[in-house]
DNA sequence: TTTATTTACGAAAACGTTTGAGTTGATTGC
DNA sequence: GCAATCAACTCAAACGTTTTCGTAAATAAA
């Protein structure tokens, strides 16, 4: 066994106090250059590590923070995670993994171990199974937390979402350019802002544009994939849209098999534009027209706004920052 | 503010000592039945949560392993993340994140700090850039770890890897029973052991079958892509092979859009087998044969292997489990 | 010169746990 | 009936830092 390095061992080593060290390691301006450079030069010459227990327990501060999100094999949270962790590596952050799989038990449960002081902030994508949030509201009060994409507008804290409402309204729009009438709606995230916007981006574009929304064109969300399956097979079986617009990329995957299945063809019976960050939407079959979320940058700015609120001592006013999705129209919505 | 709430407001309230506390909340065989329970009650009542850092201090267990990835955007390494994240939840285990980027500097930084005792174990799958890997030789000594699938043999620690050579050995006698000559091969990874093994099978298969290897048939990875894409659409223009296989996702989605371009019709003039865990596989144009790794075991496997290490209170000699990957035919191989 | 002020450092008390070595009173063995 | 065992606690010393306060020497102001 190594005999573990700690200040004590520097100070011993220098003939200098143990607060003297500590003090240099941190830079202190109450140490004098001379010493400073022999403490680092010390402590890199024993590879001094400092022990981040010790550093927490007396400082309350982690240099950790918490992401919280239903999903990590999830293009749009993977590629924001990437933002996070970039930017908070930057900072010498350490970043915890939460996945909430959609479960709220779950998720009151990570945000409650997390007041223990392990973290000195989170970010969070909250779960869809339902609104109930109230576990939120003392959260925030306790530890910076910034609300991503799935965010609650009653909680106080910062936040930051994408043009929810104006990308399935353009998307409408768009879609009736195209000629089409009669477009369905594959209807996730219900229970949130996010998903609420979405819908209403899609009805006020409907409305706006002379045409009439019908529940039945309608596919709600279920957790089981193969219920999905089977609800959008019965809307092209029975309603027949000639569009639909997908709120989340799982349900979009299941409408191209339900298309081979039922031998409708896209873009030429159903044009189909959905939510998602695949890198291969260009390589479907055909190439699908999507609404894509800035997930990286989502992801960047989140943390950004993170460690602003953690930079300041006095607190300000929670940000609400929109960032722009962008339509970017391919095969599957070509007009003819 | 609130006043943070210890083991000693929980002494003080129960009339009992800290140390009494404590073993009762770890549930010592010292403390009777009905002192634990009071406490236990008082401590869920008051919402006592244990402050980490100084329980780590002083046991010297962080409950917290770190997975050191090259990036969580990538389906491969998400997947694995989840089944890791799985596993450590039931511990009660925390997980951090970190990116290299396949960059060597950084993934020494990471495992240095992480040296401290920030964390009881690492789990890790190195980066590609280059083979210098001395500072695993000591990490190893130092702290439990485990390698995921990309491993260095001669590293002394756990690993747990696919069967690369079996996988592209299989693939290549199938392209070849499917009438395919001239078999490119897409390199990536020739760093590391996973790479030398694929393209082993891959050569090994080929002279087994009486084909000629030749280097002009290969393309090695680059960083940038557009060199990736520059390299592949030469190979095409000038060799035309019959068949590729791609050693990772990155490079067969270029050899997609090469073909687009080059109005090769895959699978007629050209047939694509390529290591992924894409999920649209299927609903590729074509749909993509695929040799697909069983990412989510992969993580769960090796988050076991290291809690049976951390479980231990002697070492043991290092497991090295292999899990099969499954070659899944899709059209971008059919046979006419 | 005397008195403030500054500079560079040290002593010691936290931070909230865990843990090994006592301590006490009750129970057992013989 | 007395030593030995045991069950259920308590004491106090860690764990490795950070941070407040104090102080000596050097410098500046008066």
């Amino acid at each position: 066994m190594k005999e573990t390095i700690t200040i004590k061992t520097l100070a011993k080593e220098l003939n200098i106090s143990i607060s003297t060290v500590s003090k240099a390691l941190n830079d202190s301006y109450e140490i004098s250059i001379e010493t400073k450079q022999k403490v680092w030069d010390l402590a890199k010459m024993l590879k001094y590590n400092r022990n981040p227990s010790a550093s927490n327990l007396r400082s309350h501060k982690t240099k950790t923070i918490a992401v919280i999100i239903p999903e990590v094999a999830n293009n749009f949270f993977s590629q924001a995670i990437n933002g996070i962790e970039e930017v908070a590596r930057k900072r010498g952050y350490h970043v915890l993994i939460y996945q909430t799989h959609e479960n709220t038990e779950l998720e009151i449960a990570f945000t409650d171990s997390l007041l223990s002081g392990r973290v000195d902030g989170i970010l969070i994508s909250v779960s869809s199974d339902n609104n109930n949030h109230e576990h939120f509201a003392t959260l925030v009060k306790e530890i910076p937390t910034v609300f991503f994409d799935r965010v609650y507008e009653d909680i106080d804290a910062a936040k930051i979402t994408t043009d929810d409402y104006e990308s399935t309204y353009n998307a409408t729009s768009y879609l009736v350019e195209c000629g089409c009438k009669k477009i369905a709606y594959l209807y996730a995230l219900n229970n949130l802002n996010a998903g609420k916007q979405r819908m209403s981006g899609y009805r006020d574009a409907l409305s706006a544009l002379q045409l009439e929304y019908s529940d039945k064109l309608t596919v709600n969300y279920d957790k089981n994939a193969e219920v999905n399956y089977h609800n959008i097979k019965q809307l092209m079986l029975h309603e027949r849209p000639d569009a639909v617009i997908s709120s989340i990329e799982d349900l979009a995957l299941p409408c191209y098999y339900v298309c081979n299945e039922l031998a409708i063809s896209i873009p030429e019976d159903l044009k189909i534009i959905s939510f998602s960050n695949l890198n291969t939407a260009p390589l479907l079959n055909p190439s699908l027209t999507t609404i894509t979320q800035p997930a990286l940058e989502m992801g960047r700015e989140a943390a950004a706004i993170l460690f602003r609120i953690l930079d300041k001592k006095h607190p300000e006013p929670n940000e609400w920052l929109t960032l722009k999705s962008t339509l970017i129209k391919r095969d599957s919505t070509a007009c003819r």
